[in-house]
RNA sequence: GUCCCAGUAGCUCAGUUGGAUAGAGCAACGGCCUUCUAAGCCGUGGGUCACAGGUUCGAAUCCUGCCUGGGACACCA
């Protein structure tokens, strides 16, 4: 448990206790002890609704109680200075800050495992995310769902999780041959022969490129092959390059995966079959118009589905069911899929199957990615990967740059829509506020170089009760939030308190900078504990951005 | 028609478990560099929380209805 944990337990308690010795409720009558954190500083550091609540139970005013429980309130054990009641009934408490001087030392010493916890009880969660078809470049939304993920990941870690990172490569169905096709046309335009793409093919640019990287590789040698040998080597060499471009990209963006799941490898290991088998056997298909349904709707969802169309060929449903019974048995508790909006409809259907395999459809948590909308020059820009205007997630790297990418995506919860503004991001404005955290770190850093007069290497020999002023205060006490902001988050999957924290934090050390200076020989045990001070700040900073993948620089 | 998301300041968005006078950034306006990085700080103005009911000590928040915008509803993936 963290400092302000701690102090915050404490301070229940005390109320508690209170509440009894003031005999205003018997013990195992007190409600559950709210403490909230005003919005505004004059109303102390916690307050309780405590009084309001027990108007039922001790039939007394608000405001009576609230005076009642004040008087038999310990205020030494709850780290109290002082106690108010205000409005029409709540109690305000000031913190004594001397606790808060201890942060420090504990802060600097846990160093990048700062806000670590083990609130996720090691509990083992597979993430699955982007899972793009390769069938062409990663775009905007993938872009997003990458970010998501890839930050989902690193908070739950760092709440004591146990989290997964996996892609789900889609390299057996439908969608694969129509790559084939598409390549195979593209490749022979380029060698000038008459040739069209399918309405339903891939018209994306980084097909064309592909098409005129096997021409000058290979000639005009492919074409001379029987039709079905051709399919099957545009159909692999497609696959392998475009996935290997895929795993470039999303490296680049800091994301890595575990587990790179072939939708392939589980025909061959006759996971498919068996996964369909055990839902024959169990009675939750039945077959009609010549194909094969599971009885989906029985669970919640708007109707039956199609496993087995009636050409004997599966849908995209059902390796899937079988991939997610996989996870099962690899021995995770949760799954969470990150999935784009349109596959929202989708979700029922999973679930269905999770039950009928006989899991509990709760341990599948879909976190839905919405929308990306781009807009450049002030015009919303139509995105079609099957058309090929997608702007490609390397564009967008190439212009705004993987910082300002990532924290713009982990900035909005991820299930609402999200206008990109594409100008404004590659304008480096400081409306981008990325800058504004980066900028705190460097700023710190600068300090720190020049800091060798006031470095002590004994930080329990630092005054630190030194740091009493309003700014500092604050400080001390936002760098205390950011375990339980951790923890909080993973819990909620809630990965947009995140870069608020931080901005939070970056405001005030910006608004401490500029009303105090650190380093100055006049007062040599205050500049050594405000070093102490900011060496705490760098390092909390440093750890909210990593779990972003923001790149903390030294200097700007 | 059913389902998902959204509607809060001129713009983009926060808003904790229902809590006190609804916040931040940008834009506008006025100050601050002889001093550790001005990508910064300090201040001012700006609101029918889409709308209508309900629940209660108290609603932007929960419930019902309704309007508007976006998306999804295949033997596609």
């Amino acid at each position: 448990m963290t400092i302000a944990q701690q102090v915050k337990e404490q301070l229940k308690e005390e109320i508690k206790q209170a509440v009894v010795a003031a005999g205003l409720a018997p013990a195992e009558d007190v409600p559950d002890v709210v403490l909230e954190t005003p919005k505004d500083k004059a109303h102390g550091d916690f307050a309780t609704n405590m009084a309001m609540q027990l108007t039922r139970i001790a039939r007394m005013a608000p405001r009576k109680i609230a005076e009642t429980l004040v008087d038999h309130f310990d205020k030494e054990k709850g780290h109290i200075r002082k106690i108010e009641i205000a409005g029409p009934g709540f109690i305000n408490f000031f913190l004594d800050n001397r606790y808060l001087t201890d942060l420090i030392p504990a802060i600097i010493e846990a160093g990048d495992n700062y806000g670590q916890s083990q609130s996720g009880a090691g509990k083992k969660i597979l993430v699955e995310f982007v899972s793009a078809n390769p069938t062409g470049s990663l775009h905007l939304g993938h872009a997003r769902g990458a970010a998501v993920g890839d930050t989902l990941c690193r908070l739950l870690n760092k709440a004591g999780y146990q989290a997964s990172p996996e892609y789900y490569i889609n390299d057996g169905g439908n969608q694969i041959s129509n790559l084939a096709i598409s390549l195979q046309t593209r490749y022979l335009q380029a060698l000038g022969r008459e040739a069209e793409i399918p309405e339903n093919g891939y018209h994306g640019q980084d097909i064309v490129k592909l098409a005129s990287g096997l021409v000058e590789k290979y000639g005009d040698t492919i074409a001379e092959k029987p039709e079905d040998e051709q399919l099957r080597f545009f159909r692999n060499y497609g696959v392998e390059h475009l996935m290997s471009g895929i795993k470039k990209d999303l490296a680049d963006f800091g994301v890595s995966f575990d587990v790179w799941y072939s939708e392939r490898s589980l025909y061959e290991t006759g996971k498919v079959e068996a996964a369909l088998n055990l839902l024959k056997d169990k009675g939750e298909t039945y077959e009609k118009d010549n194909a094969l349904w599971l009885k989906t709707e029985q669970y919640g969802d708007d109707k039956d589905r199609v496993l087995v169309k009636s050409d004997g060929s599966y849908t995209y449903f059902t390796p899937d069911i079988s991939y997610h019974k996989d996870k099962f048995e690899r021995g995770f508790d949760e799954l969470i899929d990150v999935l784009g909006a349109d596959h929202h409809g989708y979700v029922p259907r999973m679930k269905a199957a999770m039950q009928a395999l006989g899991y509990n459809p709760d341990q599948l948590i879909v976190q839905i990615i919405q929308l990306v909308n781009l807009f450049k020059d002030g015009e919303k820009v139509k995105m079609s990967k099957r058309t090929g205007k997608a702007v490609t997630m390397r564009e967008l790297m190439d212009d705004v740059g993987v910082d300002a990418a990532r924290y713009f995506f982990a900035m909005r919860s991820s299930d609402t829509h999200l206008d990109f503004d594409l100008d404004l991001a590659i304008s480096h404005s400081n409306e981008n506020p990325v800058y504004y955290v980066q900028y705190a770190y460097a700023r710190i850093s600068s300090m720190l170089k020049r800091a060798n007069d006031f470095e002590t290497a004994d930080l329990a020999a630092l005054d630190l009760t030194l740091l009493s002023g309003e700014k500092e205060i604050d400080l001390l006490k936002k760098l205390g939030e950011f375990p339980s902001v951790i923890a909080e988050s993973a819990e909620k999957l809630a990965i947009q308190h995140i870069p608020a924290y931080l901005f939070d934090l970056a405001s005030k050390l910006h608004s401490f900078y500029n009303a105090e200076k650190v380093l100055d020989e006049t007062n040599v045990p205050l500049s050594q504990a405000r070093v102490a001070l900011m060496k705490a700040v760098r390092t909390t900073l440093k750890c909210g951005m990593d779990l972003i993948a923001v790149h903390a620089p030294e200097k700007m």
